[in-house]
DNA sequence: GTCTATAAAACGATAGAC
DNA sequence: GTCTATCGTTTTATAGAC
């Protein structure tokens, strides 16, 4: 019994130091870069010392791929997906909804991937040529089934997928560019619940469903 | 006269290294990131020694500053302008085909302005908030205008002009991603031209203008 | 204006005491 | 599991010969 809680406690540590560091290192590599952020930037952060980090990862390559992993795993939880039960108008507005409200609440995790897609996609080619190649042609096969329909009119699916996917993170990666412009200092609710309802109505409208 | 020469051969060389080491940076910058390219990198792939890329730019700031003025001069020349003489119609069609050209023609330009976006817009806070923010206003009086006269649907104008910089940039920015999922090498002139078509097409016609 | 050699600092990673 | 001290390397930047 002693040595059921002593494992438990020590895993639950474990648990706790490895969520505090993730936490850190994602903010870091988001504001430094994989090269700007140190491992002792990321300890000073998470508030442990250097070796602790190193003891948790190993080296700061594995740091950085926790940081990867984790950050794809949640946000292709959250953003939803285009389902062929309710028609192309509810499908496309519950996808928008979903990558807006994604947008807003975790910016880091988008800004991650957008740094490394832009930077070459040399930790996630083998993601984008499985994973997601075949998301989109999925998608874009049930597309072209409601365009085939006459329920839309006729636009490139593959292309309406990634004008969706741009003007949805646009608000996660350039968030600060967004907030100066827009004279604010952070986003309220009321500012998601906008950006839903225009993108809503003008991408419906432009594939003509409105 | 052979002083008047030796002037010349010498600003010759000064300009012609310097465009070579801004080259060369603006390539390192966008595949390393600011901290992961080093001088030594930069000198390697402008093919000079590492004390003339400093002779010349005296520290790595500097270079990253010469790269993020050039870049910015030469991306805000070529995506051309939103003017009133034409209609709505032809200012957005002509807006989007200049902002896809240069997407196309020069990723690296919006990648390096995209990162330095992401990553805080540490050296770009001043840029946005006069420059973009009076531009940004002045475009949006001039939809609003339109909209008012009943020329386009009743649009938020600020959102729509962030609509089309996302999707156009989109192109540019995410390259690597869009051409895995659409399994090609490279892209062509077919492509760039279909772009353009399929985002006039979507976007006019959810401003209501077809 | 070009290039080599090197000083000075920063960084990743490990050893080993507690 | 925590932390200090330190090693080896990389990197920025400069000094100085050509």
């Amino acid at each position: 019994m002693s040595s059921d809680n002593q494992t438990k406690k020590t895993g639950n540590i474990r648990v706790k130091s490895q969520v505090k560091i993730l936490s850190a290192a994602r903010t870091e590599f988001v504001l430094q870069g994989y090269r700007g952020a140190t491992v002792q930037s990321i300890a000073d952060r998470a508030e442990l010392p250097k070796a602790n980090i190193l003891y948790y990862f190993k080296n700061k390559e594995n740091i950085y791929h926790a940081v990867l992993e984790n950050t794809l795993e949640m946000w292709d939880q959250g953003i939803g997906d285009i389902v062929p039960d309710e028609g192309p108008k509810i499908a496309i507005e519950k996808f928008i909804a979903a990558k807006v409200r994604m947008s807003f609440n975790h910016p880091e995790a988008s800004k991650i991937y957008a740094m490394e897609i832009i930077q070459g996609a040399q930790h996630l080619k083998d993601y984008a040529r499985t994973y997601q190649r075949q998301w989109v042609r999925e998608k874009a096969k049930l597309f072209q089934h409601w365009i085939d329909n006459g329920e839309m009119v006729n636009v490139d699916p593959v292309h309406l997928i990634f004008l969706i996917w741009s003007a949805t993170q646009h608000y996660a990666d350039f968030d600060t560019q967004i907030l100066t412009i827009m004279n604010q200092a952070d986003f309220e609710e009321h500012d998601v619940e906008q950006v839903i309802a225009f993108l809503s109505d003008i991408i419906l409208r432009g594939c003509g469903l409105i």
